[in-house]
DNA sequence: CACTTTACTGTCCGATCGGTCAGGATGCTG
DNA sequence: CAGCATCCTGACCGATCGGACAGTAAAGTG
């Protein structure tokens, strides 16, 4: 049942804060999209945090399964990992541009608070499983990249024309597995030049699939 | 002259909207850091929006001669472009900050709207030239990626241990490098898989040396 | 000295905000 | 029918905001 008020609520809402921020959305405005009175969205939520609170948790609790997915790395070489992470981002933009933005201002709200917990618990992982500082970066760079690419281009899309999902899905997931793919220090030169990558690990069918990885 | 008042005031609000918000921060805060009171913030910048201007207004002119430095592409492998645009997201990081975020909000800032084209001709100049969609995500994910590393590393720094910003500039420029290079279709399987990225064109040097490239 | 400029302040104002509250309308249930 | 829960509303309140304005203290400047 996700066509219920509160949920348009919750989409309206989401899609405010992250395009005018916390501060700068007014329940009067979203009340306005909604076609309803302020009043009544106090009715479905408490307060201007609990619907921010509401709005974001589903996407939270996604990025919460999908951390929760890496810590077994190896194997694969991350492939599932990239996958679920491409679709979370593909799908979650707004939530993730509050998160990039607010997240710092609006820590003391439940869910972004958890958020921040798993940024900073994905930045600790990063820290004991990548041994270099340069890999350190490439893994903030694939992630933080992503992001802000798929946030940007929700910001700027009515100006560009648009370009299919699945590629754009395709060449995230090529992108961010090879960069997390790590650098042996024997083909890098003296100088630090990156000589080569190993290939990639994944299967050529992995970027190519039509179909999502579900994560949740 | 750079410790007037007005530029106390300037590097305040910047910090201010950077981390709150442009709707979150008020100029009483600001002014209340400052140690003055709110009229005289206004003495000095007419309104909220001109002390935001001002505030973000000579980062954005640095981007702009950066940006008009990328256009003439080709020879050095855009080594210069992004040791420039490497140092600049290291200096700026509460700007750039600011216009992921608030970019969208803020547009009809003068400042903040000339950082959004910038934005937008920056894509434009990387659809114009870079053939393939998986080239252009790449393109974007590095410039990004850098801008959101920098942001959120400013964002979490409290947690974690501070590394050396030399080093990170480095694998900064060497990320970005690799990225922006392109993918030969020749050394790619027919699945797509990434089999090899050609040596960065960049001479060593460039990215060991300890000072920065500058831009303006 | 008088005069002007610079830097700054306290007071006030209208607007907007988040949130409370009492009540109206509708529909289900006995 | 009465009784009750659900959904929604307008009116209202205190707080806060950006900003206008008159005025003041200090520092030049003739």
């Amino acid at each position: 049942m996700p066509n219920t008020t509160a949920d348009d609520l919750r989409r309206i809402a989401l899609e405010q804060f992250s395009t005018v921020g916390f501060a700068g959305a007014s329940l009067g405005s979203i009340a306005e999209e909604a076609g309803m009175s302020k009043s009544s969205v106090l009715y479905h939520y408490a307060s201007k945090e609990a619907l921010l609170d509401a709005a974001v948790t589903p996407a939270v609790e996604k990025l919460h399964a999908i951390i929760d997915g890496f810590a077994p790395a190896g194997e694969d070489g991350h492939a599932t990992f990239v996958a679920a992470f491409v679709d979370f981002v593909l799908e979650h933009g707004a939530e993730l541009h509050i998160f990039i933005g607010q997240g710092q201002a609006l820590g003391n709200v439940g869910a972004i608070g958890r958020a921040n917990q798993l940024v900073e618990r994905l930045a600790g992982l990063a820290d004991a499983g990548i041994p270099t500082v340069e890999g350190r970066v490439r893994f903030g760079m694939a992630l933080g990249g992503a992001a802000y690419l798929v946030a940007a281009t929700r910001a700027f899309a009515p100006t560009t024309d648009p370009v299919p999902e699945e590629e754009i899905r395709s060449a995230l997931v090529v992108s961010i597995t090879q960069l997390l793919a790590p650098i042996p220090p024997a083909v890098r030169s003296a100088g630090g030049e990156v000589l080569a990558v190993r290939p990639l690990s994944a299967p050529s069918e992995s970027h190519t699939s039509p179909e999502p990885a579900h994560a949740g």
